[in-house]
DNA sequence: GACTCACTGTACCGATTGGTACAATGTCGG
DNA sequence: CCGACATTGTACCAATCGGTACAGTGAGTC
């Protein structure tokens, strides 16, 4: 009975909308196997840990596509303006500019933080980290560039809740817009 | 068998904690029950619609407090920076220095936006208008105080996140800090 | 003392929850 | 052609879900 098996990021990648969507409790099986037209059989088969194994793949998705496409720019590009460009618009495109809601941040909000606390952290603390070095190196002092890297992680986390509670993506797209310009890029790309 | 009937106010406060820390979905009426101490039979004779007007009295109720504790001191107050200064001690209070979270930007994220999308939208709403009348008379260009409100209140839907997200209160006042230079305020209270 | 009515506990409802067990069905390497 | 194994649907499980029904129970009122 072997079906065209999706490829596993692509079967995250669903997954992860229905955790986006519904959040970690309100993400039932019927849900998922509905959305990515797997019996429990398979899902079982494919995730032997359940919900719980599937919530932390997801992250680790997440994780590992912030990683080459945020993380990774901001650590090795040699013009560390250039890097901080590229996690700008990134960031854009994996939000949808705003349509689209942080999964990681959600979870960070009820109790399923206690679950993935680890990732959850890791994920948030890496982000700040790795901008915050690209600040250093563009002429920022080290204090400073930390607080604007924290500054500018939670104003993308706050700007993603109030675009969404607005249902304007306006919201979004101004907040970037005054981002770069706090982080000293220039203003259109 | 009538009881001490706890206040209203005490018992949304209760209701409020459970949705705060598990969500509106994660939110069991087991768990209502057992944060309220009151069986189901109570607990619908409060709220005949149930889990949904629980929320929705809950939303009301924190709304309540902001118009009486933020809002109005934006408004109102014939010192605008005074009503900004007044906001900022509200908001550090209300959430507990970044330990509690924002239950409205939580309803935000996930798919019991719907259900509350007026409710939730108002809130932020009002916010960001009434912050960007106060930043406007106390001088501000009118285009430029409602970006400077909107970046406002995000920075601090953000910081609630990120302070959960690290488990570190200090995200939280550090945020505050930034807030209060940025909105033209002294530095320390 | 009788009546009222806000309040409460308990039993119960059908639906859904996350999870398990397993037999069937293929596909593929040998 | 055969056996191994990845993948699947289905039936099933106890627990819990949100919600209803209702018979109390008692404090206040006349």
């Amino acid at each position: 009975m072997r079906r065209i098996a999706p490829e596993r990021a692509d079967l995250l990648a669903i997954v992860a909308e229905v955790f986006r969507e519904h959040g970690y409790e309100g993400a039932s099986l019927a849900l998922i196997g509905a959305a990515t037209r797997l019996g429990k059989g398979s899902l079982y088969h494919f995730f032997p840990g359940g919900k719980e194994e599937m919530a932390r793949a997801v992250i680790a998705h997440i994780d590992g596509w912030f990683e080459d496409n945020v993380f990774a720019p901001l650590r090795d590009s040699p013009d560390p303006r250039g890097g901080i460009e590229h996690m700008i618009e990134a960031t854009d495109s994996y939000f949808r500019s705003g349509r689209r809601v942080c999964l990681i941040g959600a979870f960070a909000l009820d109790e399923s933080r206690d679950l993935f606390a680890d990732q959850i952290r890791s994920y948030f603390g890496r982000w700040v980290v790795h901008l915050a070095g690209a600040l250093e190196r563009s002429g920022h002092r080290p204090g400073e560039a930390s607080e604007l890297a924290e500054e500018a992680v939670a104003a993308i986390q706050g700007a993603l809740t109030l675009a969404r509670a607005a249902n304007d993506l306006d919201v979004f797209s101004r907040a970037l817009r005054r981002l770069r310009l706090r982080l000293g890029l220039p203003a259109k790309t």
